[in-house]
Formats: C-alpha cells, sequence, structure tokens
DNA sequence: CGCAGGATTGATATTACTCAACCGTGGTGG
DNA sequence: CCACCACGGTTGAGTAATATCAATCCTGCG
C-alpha cells in the first residue's frame, strides 16, 4: 500500500465535518474518534466510536454526512480511494472493513433497542470495550457522561445514576481515573 | 455479470437464518424483506429493511449473524462473492451497495435515538418510504404494528396508539388496508 | 487558591410499558 | 351463503421507569 499523509489532531479536535468533500478516505492510526450527527433539535447523535486500524468513513466521492472528533489525541492517515480499489487487494481490504463497521452498526442498532437503562449501559459497555481495545475485563473510556448519554440516547443522569449503583454493587471499580476494572459477571 | 440462481420465497417464509453459512451474496429481485436478530430475552430486533435491488447480508465468508424473512411474495438471486469480486467493477459495485447500507443503518440508529415515540415513528415512516420505495406521499407498509414495534423499539400498543392519533389529526389516511396518504406537514 | 467542566444527587413530572379486554376483518369450512 | 375462527388492531387503567429541572459536589488545572 502506498504512503499516505499523516495528519496530527488534539483532543476535542474536529476531523472532519458534515459536507466535507469525501474522496480521500482516513484511517485511524493510533487514539480514539467519535463520529456524530446533528439532530433537528440540536442534540449530537453518536453514530460510531472509531479506533486504531478503523477507518472513519467510506465516501469515495459526494460529501460526507456527518462529522468526526478526536476523543483523544490522534493520528489519521488519509488514502486515496481510487488508488485502493484500483488493486485486487485492496478493494477486498476495503470491503472487510466496511463490513466489519456494517456489524459494529448494527450491534448499535441492538444497544438502542434495549428498554432498559442498564441493559443499554451494559450492551454499550462490550462495544466500547471491542471497539477502543483495551485488557480484558479493563476498560477506560475517553467519554464524558453526556457522550455516552448521547450513544445510548439517554440522558446524562440516568447514565451517571447506573454507573455509580454498579459501583456500588461492585460490578465496576474505579481504577484511576476514566479507569474501571470489571467484574466476572458484567452481564444482566 | 454472470447469470445467478433465483429462488421465490412466499410471505412470511424465512429466507436465511442465523448460523448459515454466507458465500453467495443474496440479492432481492422483487418483494420486500426484514433482517432480525433474536436479542436475549426472546425479543426480535428488527435490523434493516430491504427492498427491491438490495443486497441482504455481504457475508463473503464464515456465518450470516442475523434472519431474512420475507414481507412479501419475493424472489432472491444468490451471487458468488469470488465472481464479484474479481473484477473491479463489480468490487465497486459491492461497495457502493454496502455503503448504502451502511447509511441506512445510521440512520436507524439515529431513529432509535428519538426519544418520544411520534418522533421515532415519523422517522422510521420517512426511512421506510425510502427503503420500500412507492409513491411521493404514498406510504404502503407490508408490515405489522408488531414489526414497527421491533423495528423503532417501541411497544406495539405506543405504536398503534401514536398511529391512531394521526389519523386523528389527519396527518394520515388510510387509502385502503395498508396503503396510507401522509399529509405535507408530516415531520414534527 | 480558585476556577471551570464534569459528575452526582434529589424531587417531581411525564411517558411509555404492562396487563387485559374488546373490536374488525379476512379466510375457512360446514 | 353464512357462521365461525384466528389474527391483527384498538382501547383503557394502572404502574414503573426515565426525563426534567435544579442544586451541589468533585477534580484537574491554571
Amino acid at each position: 500500500m502506498t504512503m499516505a499523509p499523516v495528519k496530527s489532531f488534539a483532543k476535542k479536535a474536529t476531523i472532519y465535518a458534515a459536507g466535507d468533500a469525501g474522496g480521500a478516505l482516513p484511517k485511524l492510526l493510533s487514539g480514539a474518534v467519535i463520529l456524530f450527527t446533528i439532530l433537528a433539535d440540536g442534540r449530537r447523535q453518536m453514530l460510531d466510536l472509531a479506533g486504531p486500524g478503523d477507518f472513519l468513513h467510506f465516501e469515495t466521492d459526494g460529501e460526507v454526512d456527518h462529522y468526526a472528533e478526536a476523543l483523544t489525541p490522534c493520528e489519521v492517515a488519509s488514502f486515496k480511494a481510487a488508488e485502493l480499489m484500483a488493486t485486487p487487494d485492496g478493494a477486498v481490504f476495503l470491503l472487510e472493513q466496511m463490513h466489519d463497521r456494517l456489524v459494529l452498526e448494527r450491534r448499535h442498532v441492538a444497544i438502542l433497542s434495549q428498554k432498559g437503562a442498564g441493559e443499554r449501559l451494559a450492551a454499550f459497555v462490550r462495544l466500547a470495550a471491542d471497539c477502543l481495545g483495551g485488557e480484558a475485563g479493563r476498560l477506560d473510556l475517553p467519554l464524558t457522561r453526556q457522550h455516552i448519554a448521547d450513544f445510548t440516547g439517554l440522558t446524562l443522569e440516568a447514565v451517571s445514576r447506573t454507573f455509580v449503583q454498579w459501583e456500588r454493587d461492585a460490578v465496576l471499580t474505579k481504577v484511576r481515573g476514566r479507569t474501571s476494572q470489571v467484574s466476572e459477571r458484567s452481564a444482566a
């Protein structure tokens, strides 16, 4: 694969915005990124979480329809869509990446269809663990309660209450800052 | 593109089930299909709606992770994944199809993140209209209230009440059977 | 030390869920 | 041809849950 220009972004920086031109496919090399849209009522809806190795979007032409923001300092490489698709290997690679995104998006749908706040957050935690890597049982979420609320469709208060409850029940134990230890039986 | 075997399915027939082998990519030629998973608690979660022209899944290898059921009588053609990917045109085509699915899935996420029942259903109706084609302003949903509930994460009673309310408010007018006329100002 | 952003907590209101009964309609069989 | 049945849809009352509004508490950082 050919070299691609790499750009660095600080925490909270906008990597791209809705309406930006596609064409160059951004691949996340390090850090964590959220993708979101702005709903009619002004609320943010998080669409996806991306970790190292993930492509942020697949708009080979036309405009991007969502925003990408850095959760942590991160590096992004831009690949020319045309170059990738020119080789069979590149095309297959792209298909696999896209397929993984699709599966992830469906997990997100499944999360949102859970009724209770506890179940939603439990499912979210599992997905976040998969997306952002990290040790088994260790959870490091570079997200605010508001972010989690936007992802799960809850309010930040509901998120807070649930996490606090989990701490009380010793399902979660705060290790340091935003990192927590997940007890064996995290499901519910 | 090479010829592909075509199979017909009756209403309510299972087109494929979770655990079935992938490899052959099923493309819907006519009719309407729902994709869903079974959640831990036994509830169905609808993942997607497919109309004519849509691929039902993109599992080039491994197993499918969801179910596909015919909403109406329909025809499905199976394409060998390997054949499609062999040609650049085929690969590009597949990428576009997959991309469209991804966009749709994100709309689904946006639907589920709406707070109120009314807003969710409004968003759902818009998506369904896009997925299943049909005249502008005309809505023909081959779905039961239960299906819609499973898609939107509501209960069938909530769905029913909302639709009834919309009829009262003359936002929707039943034309015949499951077809309705949508008034101009459907948003809210 | 003081500030600012995030997190927690509490009281109350709103909303959709649950359980349950009833209605309408299309299809089947006598 | 009509009666019945089964399925989907509608409606109602009561409950449980989360949203809302608002105040207060942490904590990292300048």
